[in-house]
DNA sequence: GCCAAGGTACACAGGTCTGTGTAACTAAAA
DNA sequence: TTTTAGTTACACAGACCTGTGTACCTTGGC
């Protein structure tokens, strides 16, 4: 983990082959026989390193739940931003929506643990927004903030259906609205630095 | 089908059922033996009237693509009131998202057909509010359609992990902000009918 | 050389799923 | 009464799933 160069162990190997088929495929959709026939290892060995599929679809999402990099952008900059970080991923043919909301669409209000990092994944989210927006020195930051990742989960769902990264553009400029509502100086319409 | 009297066909009976489990516990968790258990028929009856699982699915998405209402209310009132029937749907029990997305979340792109209806089914949505921002005159009816359509699909996906009717709330609000800035007049902050 | 850890091959248990085949039953129509 | 359409009960095929048991093999460290 520390050094990039590390040889990358069995397990970390099928963490990412069931990261990405789950995701691409579904979560259902995957058994384990094809997570270990991908990578060319018996299921026994997968079964040595992850106790079950659930503990293995456990690891999945928290694989997912990453943090957005630091960024030394303007806040109004970096919000935006993720919208065109959005586009961008639209684009890619790799591109399946949100995992943890496909997660718990899929595995339904049963598994409580998959529903609870949903919600955390959604909440970090959210925060983001809002640091940003507090140092921006909005009104109300809180309800802004759930605004904005509506229009970002409003946009992935979009183009999960439709296939159409314009979905991105479009929240982008919803996004400029709400800013320039709060009181937010927001410089051009269509990006400044181009 | 005229007559609201006329006993519920065998057929009927299957696809209310398979609707209510399709949706609330997910297409592929719900078998075709636990369907007919429920409604206490064989399993072959049920293979009498569909001749797949598949053709069951197709049935299921038809018969959630209803269309609106038609009202008599302020085409305003009937855009922001879109939201108020979200958040009641929302708060009761048995909402668990947009069967639409769920479909494609869970069936993924491989089912060319599921995708196909849940793109008309959007579209078709977003075109109920494009109508009635033609008639609002909006200058841009398409663009701003769309960003409702994304409030309208940020709440459903909020909701669906979050549990929280709030955020149709946020959605209200959010394209309250929309509409006025597309120059269109918006009574008062919060229910002026109330 | 020897040992131990981890991987492999492979069978198998026990469950679920979709879909079919078949013979008997029921009830309404003719 | 006879026919006919629909339903039932039930077994079963064939596929896939998760998870385990077991005996063998490979490889690096001592």
């Amino acid at each position: 983990m520390a050094s990039p160069h590390q040889k990358q162990t069995m397990k970390d190997r099928i963490l990412q082959t069931a990261d990405r088929l789950f995701y691409l495929k579904g979560i259902r959709a995957i058994g384990v026989d094809t997570i270990s026939a991908e990578i060319g290892i018996s299921k026994r060995t997968l079964y040595n390193h992850f106790p079950s599929k659930d503990a293995l679809i456990a690891a999945y999402l928290e694989h997912r739940f990453v943090q957005p990099k630091p960024s030394d952008r303007s806040p109004v900059e970096q919000i935006l931003g993720t919208f065109d970080a959005l586009e961008r991923r639209f684009g890619a043919e790799d591109f399946r929506g949100c995992p943890f909301v496909n997660a718990v669409a899929e595995l339904g209000g049963e598994d409580k643990s998959v529903k609870d990092i949903a919600v955390a994944f959604k909440e970090s989210r959210r925060l983001w927004f809002r640091d940003r927006l507090v140092e921006l020195g909005v009104a109300d930051p809180d309800r802004l903030a759930t605004q904005l990742q509506l229009l970002v989960d409003g946009s992935i769902a979009q183009d999960l259906v439709r296939d159409d990264p314009a979905m991105a553009r479009a929240a982008k400029e919803a996004a400029r609205v709400l800013l320039e509502n709060a009181g937010v100086k927001v410089s051009s319409p269509d990006g400044a630095k181009a």
